[in-house]
DNA sequence: GGCCATCAGTTGTGATTCCAACTTTACTCA
DNA sequence: TGAGTAAAGTTGGAATCACAACTGATGGCC
């Protein structure tokens, strides 16, 4: 009783629980159309109907030819996880991701200063990091770090597991969401027409009450995109009736 | 040439061109599926197409035997317009949106002092806002504005408003999002499951360089989605070839 | 005038079929 | 053995037909 749901949800839920609980790791093949049909009984328009809601809600990535895979959980919110899918991304849809890394030592502006609660002019380590794809760039990541953190070998990139490694948790991230471009960014290297919309995100990490490292992203909006889900047409309102 | 784009992608651009140049102002009808495919001389199965990416792009919303009308512009990721929607879209699925508005005076705790700048246990009004669905919290906003800007005759959700009138001009809105229930607030109206994850919105609007109105506002995450919309399939890549 | 039933129109969902482009695998042939 | 080719499988796009549920408006009836 109570299943008079759509035949294509029936799909959606199913893949989705495996997915959420772990029975399909990521880089897990999804079955194809043809597979669904048979498996569930459904017909190809639920099966392909349902292969798209998962992939619009991030949780599975097509590739013409090859099938669909599990992605990696982007989970539901945090800016800073959707990041890290651009290099599994890029590559799931047969894009080149590569990325400039450059860092350099500089002496805190007085807005770095304040996020990292350090004296101005304080020696910090900058990093820039420019994310390409097949080449264009898309994407512009500065972080700073004060130098008292950073040993020098480590990837910068990986601030979270070195400073666990140090004995510091990081406990939380924040994140300040302006819907331009700042003037202190230097955000000529994405080579945007003018007047484009930008994500840019200050982020600033934080081992307990003490910031660790704080960053400006840039992202072109039309890469990222904030869907006010409704709990009705079209949305896939995650499982009403459970 | 250079028109081998799918043919739904001629649709959806030449209807979202309308919409964002103003020629289809919100509530303003879109063709039907039917009227799409003589139009457009298209299948319906491209009209079909069509609509569901401009609904799910957030520019159009359907509702069953009424037809698509173009919603209220959600551009891209300000929180605080889709937030706006609210009211607009639970009418236009045929929900009743409703919500409290309960407003009184306080001392400011340290943690709002700080985000308006203003001395700790300063007066200040105290707004909370519960917004329903057909009778269910769904979404709660604590806004906090200190008293020398709220004459109390005006209603407080039109700070904005209000505040130009005064010949103050709000500049910037910063969020800090956070992806839990933080402990100050007050969550238990929202009726939440244990361990559901919410956003947790901190708002402060800035009129120049001046804190005017902080607030927070807590939404559960099955409401909102922040997708990565990959420049390639299911994505709808806001005209690559132009 | 007011109320109710009917009816055309619309959306959401579904089945079926087909095709182009692409990937992967297996196979053939030099 | 190695390289090129063929075949099978997959996705994205598309056409066509169908049906249930719903909305808005029309018109008839009291």
């Amino acid at each position: 009783m109570a299943n008079s749901d759509p035949v294509y949800l029936r799909v959606v839920e199913d893949l989705r629980r495996q997915i959420t609980e772990g029975l399909l790791q990521p880089g897990a093949p999804i079955p194809s159309r043809h597979q669904i049909t048979r498996k569930y009984g459904v017909g190809e328009t639920a099966a392909r109907h349902a292969l798209r809601v998962l992939a619009q809600e991030g949780l599975i990535i097509g590739r013409v030819g090859s099938g669909h895979r599990v992605r990696q959980r982007p989970d539901l919110l945090p800016l800073h996880r959707a990041q890290a899918h651009f290099s599994t991304d890029m590559h799931a849809i047969g894009r080149r991701p590569t990325c400039d890394v450059k860092t350099d030592s500089a002496e805190a502006r007085p807005d770095i200063a304040i996020r990292l609660r350090i004296a101005a002019q304080s020696p910090v380590t900058r990093t820039r990091i420019v994310y390409r794809s097949d080449g264009k760039p898309v994407q512009l990541a500065v972080s700073y770090e004060p130098v008292v953190y950073n040993d020098g070998t480590d990837d910068i990139t990986q601030v979270a597991h070195r400073l666990g490694g140090n004995g510091l948790k990081l406990t939380e991230v924040t994140e300040h969401v302006y819907a331009r471009v700042p003037q202190p960014v230097e955000s000529d290297v994405l080579d945007l027409p003018a007047g484009v919309h930008v994500l840019h995100v200050e982020r600033t990490h934080w081992a307990g009450d003490k910031p660790v490292e704080t960053s400006d992203v840039i992202i072109p909006c039309d890469q990222f995109r904030l869907v006010y889900t409704l709990p009705a047409p079209y949305g896939d309102q995650t499982s009403p009736t459970r």
